[in-house]
Parts: structure tokens; C-alpha cells; sequence
RNA sequence: GGAGUAAAUUGUUUGGUCGCGUGCUUAGGCAUGAGGAAAGUCCGUGCUCCAUAGAGCAAGAUGCUGGAUAACACCCAGUGGGGGCGACCCUAAGGAAAGUGCAACAGAAAGAAACCGCCAGAUUAUCUGGUAAGGAUGGAAAGGUGAGGUAAGAGCUCACCAGCAUUUAGGCGACUAAAUGGCUAUGUAAACCCCAUCUGGAGCAAGACCAAAAGGGAACUAAAAAAGGCAGCUGCUCGUUGCUGUUCCAAAGGUAGGUCGCAAGAACCUAUUGGCAACAAUAGGUCUAGAUAGAUGACCAUAUAAACAGAACACGGCUUAUAGAUUUACUCUAUAC
RNA sequence: GGAGAAGUACCCAAGUGGCUGAAGGGUCCGCUCUCGAAAAGCGGUAGGUCGUUCACGCGGCGCGAGGGUUCAAAUCCCUCCUUCUCCG
């Protein structure tokens, strides 16, 4: 995934808390906002509250990957910030997966 | 074979499809990419800034001896004490006769002790003197056991044991052994304290450089010197550094952000030499993560099972978490011979 | 990543070596007041957990957890856990 793709800066992160809609389920809350560019970007926030360091690892990277192989159904034009919960540590890639596809359903993310 | 002690190693393998960080590139690719604890941040160093890192006090750390180290509370070799049949393990282990405090309740008394008792004398609801053998309290009661001795007793005397001091011998030393002496004033220093040794403070979010936006900035003479005030350097004092009012001008400053710090090092591997060892020296070889919302993942196949857990300046330790597997040395014990 | 603070009944908390299971509030229970309640006032041998008991009562353990020092630890020392705060 291109860096260009992903959200990087601590203001960028702000802007979108602050100004963005939030959709969430039994796993995750998803921000989004409109970055007025061509495509969109994402990015991820844990706490550390969630397990360990090796646990939130592994969250991260199973998003980035459900997202990476998603990617070409997103609309382009907006910036998404994915915030898992607690119990997203005793879930499977299978479960992560159908969860991140339902809360970007709900929010009207994808493409027709 | 069973039970155990000590030390060490390993801690997923191989293949396929898609994907990530860094470096190189002929732009297709090639190389490389987490740990034994990367963790806790409990110690010690390097490094950076604060004044060149200064003086005194305060505060803190260490605490048997010797060695080793860049340094340490770690490590090695020993000493004393405790535990285990044993291999072996544990040990904050200086000073209580420098001084102060505390030892609740109980008990006569918690430090140089007469409540009861015992003995002697006077007197008779008791008083005076001697006495630490016995009672009672307590975690602890004035060296222990036995014998002599005595009015009753007592290291008062003697033997053995424990403890103290001195001398001699051995050892670099902690200390050990023997002899002699006088017979002895509890515990607590992870209470204050004393003694010896050591420590300046902050920390890579240190700090250096470039530098948007926003915003006003610099020079000068009088006050001047001195003193005072404010701020920084350390918790305080000393000491030390900077600033303090009027006139001119478009530079200075360092926020957002960026670059560096940031990886060839007290590095690792092998051999030899010195040393009981920790470790040191020499020679040869190797280059081995460097991100900045933060790189190792997903799926499938395979092997019987695979834990704890993820670098953020680096290194030496300590502590804590950890499934399973393997190796070496040693101890006790059953059976057999 | 670094620096620091705190943890005591259900909640807020005092207690810095000894008669403290632990002061004091809130809470809970009972009573007064009221037609009834709330508020207010008075009282309480209440309070966690384990064992025993019909119950009352009695005993053990318990101040985040585990060790140590001490005759004695919520308090002193060490290790670990949890929560919170600050530093660009």
C-alpha cells in the first residue's frame, strides 16, 4: 500500500475526529470525511488499551490487509480512519473481514 | 530404571500465491529485515545540553575479603552464618563499648533490676540489711550444665561448652588454629546515626542545522560604578551569566514542518597465550534492522506439538514472563552383576 | 520512548511501627416526625472472605499481590501488578 494512500500526519488524524461522520458495530467504529483529492486515504488507531504490543500488531496488519484487497471498491475523494475494539482481539481474519465489509456497507462507502 | 542438582543450546521447518520497510539498480529485478527476554525501567556507562562542571551544606547510593571491568547494586574466586543424606543452594553479612531514640500490653524490673520467695537482725498487721538458686510476665530477664562453697546465695571457686580481649602461627585479606587472661551490660542501625568509598543536574521528546505562517525588531546615550529586582545554572548557600530607561531600522528569533542525531560497535565469530575463574592481550575473518500513525502479514499444503512475546540513541547487567525439545557434568537410591 | 504519583469495607477517604477490622462521612437497618413518602433528627454489637453453627457467636485470613527486616508491619526494605498525570 502506497504511502500516498494512507493518512500519516497527527493533524490529518484531528481533522477527521473532528470534522468527520462516524458508522460503527459490534467490532469497529470507522470515521470519514471528505478530502477533496482524487483518491482515498485510510488509517488505523489503537489503543493501548487493546492486549499487547504483538496483539495490536496483528490487528493493524489483518486491517491493512482486508483493506488492501478491498481496495479497488472504495470510493475515491475521502479520507477513513478505522478504530477497532476490544473484543476485535479474539476474532478471526475471516470475522474481520465480513466486519470491516458490513461497517463499510452501512456507511455507503462502496462502489455501485 | 527412579528421584534430583548445576550449566548450556534451541525455541517452528519446507514449498506456493498476493503484500510491506530499507539499500542498490541496466527499472525487470536483486539483496536484506525483531528477541532471549526486544519487556519492566531497577542499576551502571557512553553520548548531548546546561558555565570550564566550580566550592560548601543537604540529600542519596554501596556495605565480609580479594579480584575483574568503561562502570555498576552485576560477575569471578574465597571467608563467616543458615538449609539439604548428598550433588548443591541461600545469605542488605561494617559499627550497639561515640551518642540519641524505641522495646506497646504484661511484668517488681526491659539495663547497671529486689514483687513474691530464701537468709540474718530488730520488732511483731511490720521494718532494716544480704541474696539473682526458685516463682510469675514476656519475643527477650542479666552466660549454660554439673560439682564445690555459703547464714542464704552469687563466676565466689573449679571442669566442660558458648562469648570477649591479648599474644603467637598461617593467610595479600575476610578469617582460621593454639595458648593465656579477666570472668562479662539485652534486642533493634531495611530507627536516627557513626565509619569507609562514591555521586553536579537533566535526559535522544537530549540536542544541532534548515525554516512557512503569525507576530514588530535592532542600535544609542543618560541611569551607569555600586546596590536592588527578575531569570538561568541544583534542593539551599556561595559563586557566576544575562536582562532593566531614550532614539532609529527591516533584520533577528526559531513555532508548524523537514534534515541530522541514527548505527563499524566497550560489536560478533574462530584460534593462540596468560589466569583456578570473571576477564585480558594478540592474530585472522565478518558487516549484521534503522522505521517516524511506525516495516515480517494473509491464505493454502506439509511435519504429532509449538509458549512468552515485537527494536525506536546504543551498550554492560539485574528482575520478571516462557510450551516443548536436546546436550553435558554430578549426587542419592532400587534391581541385577 | 522518557519522567513522576497513587492503590485502605460497596463509594469518598483518615491513619507513618503496638489497645485499629481498622477513625470519620456517604450507604444499609431500626426508631421519631407524616395520611404516606422525602428531608431532618436519634440510635446501631451491621459491614469482605473461609471454617463451624438453625441462628447468635467463635476462630483463621485479609489495607493491590508476593517475599524480607522486626518480638510485632497498612506503616520500613525489595520484586511484581493495576490506574492516573506530565514531557514534542
Amino acid at each position: 500500500m502506497d504511502k500516498k494512500y494512507r493518512i500519516r500526519k497527527n493533524l490529518e488524524f484531528k481533522r477527521v475526529y473532528s470534522g468527520g461522520k462516524n458508522y460503527w458495530n459490534r467490532n469497529l467504529t470507522l470515521y470519514i470525511k471528505k478530502n477533496n483529492l482524487d483518491e482515498s486515504r485510510f488509517g488505523i488507531t489503537i489503543t493501548k488499551k487493546i492486549g499487547n504490543a504483538v496483539v495490536r500488531n496483528r490487528i493493524r496488519r489483518r486491517i491493512k490487509e482486508v483493506y488492501r484487497l478491498n481496495f479497488h471498491k472504495i470510493k475515491d475523494g475521502y479520507d477513513l480512519v478505522f478504530i477497532p475494539k476490544k473484543n476485535v482481539q479474539e476474532i478471526s481474519y475471516k470475522q474481520l473481514e465480513s466486519a470491516m465489509l458490513h461497517i463499510l456497507k452501512i456507511s455507503n462507502m462502496l462502489k455501485d
